[in-house]
DNA sequence: GTGAAAGCGCTAACAG
DNA sequence: CTGTTAGCGCTTTCAC
């Protein structure tokens, strides 16, 4: 066999000829559309295995739907957009409809790409997580495709939103701390994060602030910064606690940055509580017993798929879910040790 | 504005209309394609920006390609396919080709349902990670979409593989617990794995079996199973360890299981080495210190990036691809107890 | 150097 | 109930 031309397969229109049919029909079948007899299903039925026939997603592209569901996700690493990921599978597994996923490591340049790659694409509805586009482009993006954004928190008149209470949240990790006796307690977040903004760091940033504030501990001191990834988190703790910091617990952002401040603590053996946000599944190991504030990623991810469903159905108006968070309490938080 | 019908984005006759041209010349400088006068070329890019035209996959796909990489993931709770990912994407990133993901967890009929899902996108190529999937199913994909399969061994006529020398990693595991003081080391593998195939787990298995033989030291009581995920896991090893195992020392099939194991060890309070495979990030941190092989899934998802660049080029000769992995030591191996 | 025109595989009126 | 037909947006010969 030289140099094998692919070959390629079957169209609706060997299914037609090989049943005695017109196109129409097979289309009709195919779609379970209104008119068309029993022998004529089954005989079109029968050539479709017959010839392993498989409609070409982009040649319906052209006309309607392409029944996909794109999701854009910025960081694999992190578990937490892992779990919104499975949530989204789980709800459209029994559907005509395919879950396809635009990864966008390294910020928001990326995230803007692989959103567009989806919109190019055709999908029929886009699911986005990175937190920090601009909302000028989404709504831009919206006014073609039905969008959902998981974790924003201001509303848009254009797309759905799904976040987590992260007021509530913040104030079930903090007020932990301060039973615990904490009184001086850190806050790891993004460079990024602005008490200004609406994304879910910016959120817990600000409502951290206010906390401290009206504990009289506002401090600048307190406000430890990092990028993305446990690498760069375990870094910067570790400067904050060489440099001396007076804190006896610290509340990270999320868990991936809880997790390189633990790295931090371990590698200096200091003694520091550290509390996380998401509640990734590696963060009930006991070896790391990581205390943090558990959100419902699943069913925040199948919730975005049904926001869709009904955008497809007809819904106009735009909806903003939100979702209770949980303390869940585990090793990695101790009251201070008192030679402090 | 009532009930905003979503608006249609310019298309090819828009700009054309806008600059003045044919559609044909547009395609042309949208494809950098011979024979397109200066002027021409700004006109027209001048118009596409002012539409802020996107080319429509679609209709491209109609003709020719989607500049489109899909790869199929059974599991993004193991980090190590989440390393291979990263590899691809970075590797993709200065390219014209988008990598599209199609999620496949649960098992076999999922992992070629999505893949089958990600043909019907019409992908340019395919990048395949479940490794128990039936060689005849990818071969007959492979006929018509050019696809790599990373981790499995034996290799095909019909398409590339690309795999780690799991013999060798076997060997680093199994020879570092032995120099501990190990006879007794227990294999912990998934229900499938079997030494008989070609799956990367059934490989390791095969591998541990030869080496416990040489050793004198063969046991079914040392082989557990467990089915994906830490639970499952930890579940499986709680178990032997309760039925009251020998074993001083554990040599998981991946680090999703060794976790699992690290997390019954630690509840149980039980003496027991443990190796993983693969080297995930999160196996470094310094409370879990897990004794690993390394394998360079970055470096693989590159590869196999390339090796489809090389098949687009015109290659129909199958390569296949095999990576060393690395032993890495770390606190999760000791000698073992002297009072067993 | 530029444009006209055919056609990729499918859907959706519409006519029979 | 079934078939004919007109595109969807793009690429690609092939004339001009």
């Amino acid at each position: 066999m030289v140099d094998a031309a692919r070959p390629r397969s079957a169209t609706i229109e060997d299914v037609a000829a090989a049943a005695g049919v017109s196109r129409a029909a097979v289309s009709k079948v195919l779609r379970n559309a209104y008119g068309v007899s029993d022998s004529m299903r089954n005989r079109v039925s029968a050539a479709m295995t017959e010839l392993e026939y498989r409609p070409r997603v982009a040649a319906r592209a052209m006309r309607g739907r392409t029944y996909t569901i794109g999701i854009e996700i910025p960081d694999f690493g992190n578990q937490f957009f892992t779990r919104v990921l499975a949530g989204t599978t789980a709800a459209l597994s029994d559907t005509a409809y395919q879950v396809v996923i635009a990864p966008a490591e390294h910020g928001l340049r990326e995230g803007l790409r692989a959103i567009e790659a989806l919109v190019d694409r055709q999908v029929d509805g886009l699911i986005v997580v990175s937190p920090r586009l601009e909302q000028s482009a989404l709504e831009r993006i919206a006014r073609t495709t039905p969008l959902v954004m998981i974790g924003r928190h201001s509303p848009s008149e254009m797309y759905d939103t799904v976040a987590g209470d992260d007021a509530h949240g913040v104030d079930a990790a903090m007020s932990h701390l301060v039973e615990l006796g904490h009184r001086q307690i850190a806050h790891l977040t993004l460079h990024e994060s602005d008490p200004h903004e609406d994304g879910p760091h910016s959120v817990r940033l600000a409502r951290y602030l206010e906390t401290m504030a009206l504990h009289g501990q506002a401090d600048d001191d307190l406000v430890w910064r990092s990028d993305e990834g446990q690498e760069s988190a375990c870094a910067a703790v570790e400067r904050a606690l060489q440099s001396g910091s007076r804190a006896t617990a610290l509340f990270a952002a999320h868990d991936e940055l809880a997790l390189g401040a633990q790295r931090a603590i371990a590698e200096l053996g200091a003694e520091l509580s550290v509390v996380g946000y998401d509640d990734v599944p590696i963060a009930s190991h006991p070896a790391l017993g990581l205390t943090t504030v558990h959100q419902p990623g699943d069913l925040m991810g199948a919730r975005a798929v049904h926001l869709l469903m009904e955008r497809f159905e007809g819904r106009t108006v735009a909806a903003h879910e939100v979702f209770k968070p949980e303390l869940r309490v585990r090793t990695s938080t101790r009251p201070p040790s008192l030679d402090g």
